[in-house]
DNA sequence: CTTCATAACTGTAATCATTACAATTTTGTA
DNA sequence: TACAAAATTGTAATGATTACAGTTATGAAG
């Protein structure tokens, strides 16, 4: 596991230190589209000297590589995930959490953008989730 | 004019004030998808004791009230937009300018979200604006 | 036209995510 | 083993947003 997330990170030309290989390894293995905080209250445990910075530098340097992709879908702060394959989220407004959501390959029509040039696409939805729905919490 | 947006804010339920009205009026004459700093900047040149608490309490209010709608498409501060109909975005990376992108009637084919009850939908697009790749800039 | 309760507005101080930066530690290589 | 480069740390700044308490404006009742 460790030697094929070194070998990635180095693919793309990211030194695969200790800490970079742990934090690439939270985000593939929880897909969770944490937060900051979020990587960072998990690796403390094990990593007691992490700096919240280093797990700031860090992401920020995944986004620069293209390895990672920022979120915007909860307006407080932002959310990271390794998928970088085009796909939709979806928060949910009761719980918080975020979803993936499946794009129908044929999904895109967009008017009057023939001269724009996109190197982002950013697809995201708010409502409530299904078990949410169904604890019908709050609503 | 002024009648109209008067009408339009007791519609919903938003008593028409001096400032609220001139934060709407800004919002549907500009159509420039401003942060509250740019709301503030150019009104408190008409109404110098206006406070940017006010710009921030009144956005708020017409977001609870659905006349408004939130856009996170800029990582540094929200953008508000009274256009509340279905509509993307487009931010250029190179300008900073925020434009419409109006989506086909039929674009939509998402998977598996069935049991999930959507109540926003947020379209964005990053990349150069047709100017901006014209003139080459920086790129 | 005044009174008064309510709502709107203001200005300052707090909050909190993020960034800047200088100092320290780690790493890879010779 | 030594050393230069890169990574990491911790603290201090930044900047958008929110909290809050005091002040002002509004609109209905008399």
């Amino acid at each position: 596991m460790t030697k094929q997330i070194e070998q990635l990170l180095r693919m793309h030309i990211v030194r695969p230190s200790h800490h970079r290989i742990k934090i690439y390894q939270y985000l593939i293995e929880k897909r969770n589209h944490p937060s900051v905080d979020m990587v960072y209250q998990e690796l403390v445990r094990t990593i007691p000297t992490l700096s919240k910075t280093t797990v700031y530098n860090t992401l920020q340097l995944f986004l620069e590589k293209g390895i990672v992709i920022m979120i915007t879908i909860d307006e407080n702060e932002t959310r990271y995930d390794a998928d970088t394959s085009l796909h939709g989220h979806f928060r949910c407004s009761s719980c918080g959490k975020i979803f993936d959501i499946r794009l129908g390959t044929d999904a895109w029509r967009l008017d009057g953008i023939d001269d724009f040039e996109i190197n982002e696409s950013h697809i995201y939805f708010k409502g409530w989730c299904p078990e949410c729905r169904k604890k019908g919490a709050l609503q």
